[in-house]
DNA sequence: CATGAATGAGAATTCATTCAT
DNA sequence: GATGAATGAATTCTCATTCAT
């Protein structure tokens, strides 16, 4: 039998990706990725089919590591309102964390080239999310809205809240909060 | 004197790179736009120096013209409610009816290569908002945030909301009044 | 009758043809010299038809400048040690007081694109110079040898002394007298 | 281990540079670089980076030639005179041989993109014939001029006796003896 | 499987020249 | 005649991908 593909490999080539996609864009060399890596050119080809592949990987990649940060330690038991704190703290801290997959991840999402898998695969991670809010809705806690719309609406208030927090890190905390209490004012239903 | 720079020509190009850069992403190649233009690969270079020029040019043009269409009819004597109201329906209406137009504008945003200048022109349209903002602080209506802060947010979820209505027109208009809901509800303050 | 061509306008144009070729060779654009002659770019070519027609005319400038300065005041009575050393300083002295016009000239030769006619033209302000040696090899004061092979000579000589003078010009005179002599003692029988 | 960088074929596109930049000047296009070489377009660039580059390896590659041909049966023993000459008859003899390699060197002198390693590096086969002056001038034998001055005017008219030699071969033994009588009669002491 | 040289189709400009004004 | 916009071929260099070693 052949040597078996490193595992180890193909992770440093991911990793590389990230750091090089992050940094020029999505229109980055394959060359600089593998350097970046310390592998050879071609191998990172034996590794990733096409740089589109290598793009869609990375893209899951990040996903799941998203999907990990945000579910970890979830609280299953607790209110709804503590349950989407708990998920809007985790992601909120993950980009905070991790400017570098945040910024791919932007950039990757607004390339084009994703395929239907990938983007399905990406969404999974936010499928609980939207049971949550399924369940929120049927108690009339939500606004009787569609929770892709619910979801949509939190994620696009987490990013925001992100870049004040990256921005001005001394009232991040503050962001955090203020963001999260936006979100949840317009969302639960009033009475 | 001869032929004067004709103002027609540099807008093809930019309409062209609009349409362009939209379907194939900022790293489309010039030629694409010239020739979608119908002008010669040189002529584009006459009109901007270089392919960032004319992706900063893009970029302002398009939120100059974003400008316009919000605040077009600005109720000056009006609720607050009733003017921020008003803006969010010309931007989102806007969106919906320029995707194109919307597309380019975020893939741009991503892209890394606009200049201080571009990003301060570009600014500019939301300025009357963060005024608004300001004011609805000072009278309490608002939650003593950032005005930049919620013109942020405002920002964000009008994007989502473009999302929904585009994906599924037949309930545009219910996701235009919730998400201007959403929005009112999160940032105004309860008594 | 139309305006007529100004004689002007062709000098500028020459002259800046030589500034920049000088400086950035004879790859320059078209568009540099006719903007540092302050002339429109299609003017150029009215009184140039081609970019090789410039540099052919310029050549041929520089040329007879050169033999105006090499011949003015050539004391035809005198002996031939008088008259040629007389040329000598004058070349020598042109080359010095005109780096811009000497350095020009060097890159067109080696450039390539000389006609027939302006090698002839350019060659002909030493014909004087050959005139002489032939006097002086028939008087038996030179050596033997082609008067053609004497004036190249004498031309490469002066050009490694004018550059010498340019470079260390505190001993600019040692180094024309120095020239002298060595194509003098190189040149005349020895009895 | 993958294919290793081939000598033959950095050698090759050497030559080919060498040929076509002789033919067209320094302006020449890289792809009719690589067309001579039988290499790609884009090969070209794996042996040197950019065209400068592709200069700079030229010319010193043919300054070493020329070192290689000058120096090589070097009569050490000789006198001083015995000595030049050898240097001077195998300079002018390669000239002779090599137009192509003279007539680039020439071109790429004028050029001014050498690098200043290049240009010393160019200049080292010189070396042993300026020490070889400053003996001559040390013992009295030659005039009391800077060494760098005689070895420049000794280039200079070798030059021009290659030149003579080319143009007029069956009479090139006598201008390689000319020239030489020429020159050491201008350098050495008369007494 | 790993390597990195080889490839050649683009890519963004540049530029001499033309020609409408 | 003067102007400078328009042109498009040509240029240098990049890069994803292949394949000999």
């Amino acid at each position: 039998m052949a040597r078996p593909k490193s595992e180890d490999k193909r992770a440093a080539i991911l990793a590389a990706a990230g750091q090089v996609f992050a940094a020029r864009g999505v229109g980055a060399a394959t060359s600089a990725i593998s350097t970046a890596a310390g592998v050879a050119e071609g191998s990172l080809f034996t590794y990733f089919k096409t740089k589109d592949d290598l793009l869609n990987a990375l893209y899951r990649e990040i996903k799941l590591e998203l999907a990990d940060a945000m579910m970890s330690g979830f609280p299953r038991k607790m209110s709804v309102r503590y349950r989407l704190q708990h998920v809007w703290n985790q992601y909120v801290e993950w980009g905070v964390a991790n400017p570098t997959a945040h910024r791919v991840l932007k950039q990757i999402e607004v390339w084009g080239g994703l395929t239907k898998e990938s983007k399905t695969a990406g969404f999974t991670p936010f499928a609980e999310i939207q049971t949550m809010a399924e369940d929120a809705v049927a108690q009339g806690l939500f606004h009787d809205l569609p929770r892709s719309f619910i979801a949509a609406s939190m994620s696009a208030l987490a990013e925001t809240t992100m870049e004040f927090m990256r921005q001005d890190p001394t009232r991040a905390e503050m962001y955090r909060l203020s963001g999260f209490e936006m979100l949840w004012a317009g969302i639960t239903r009033k009475r």
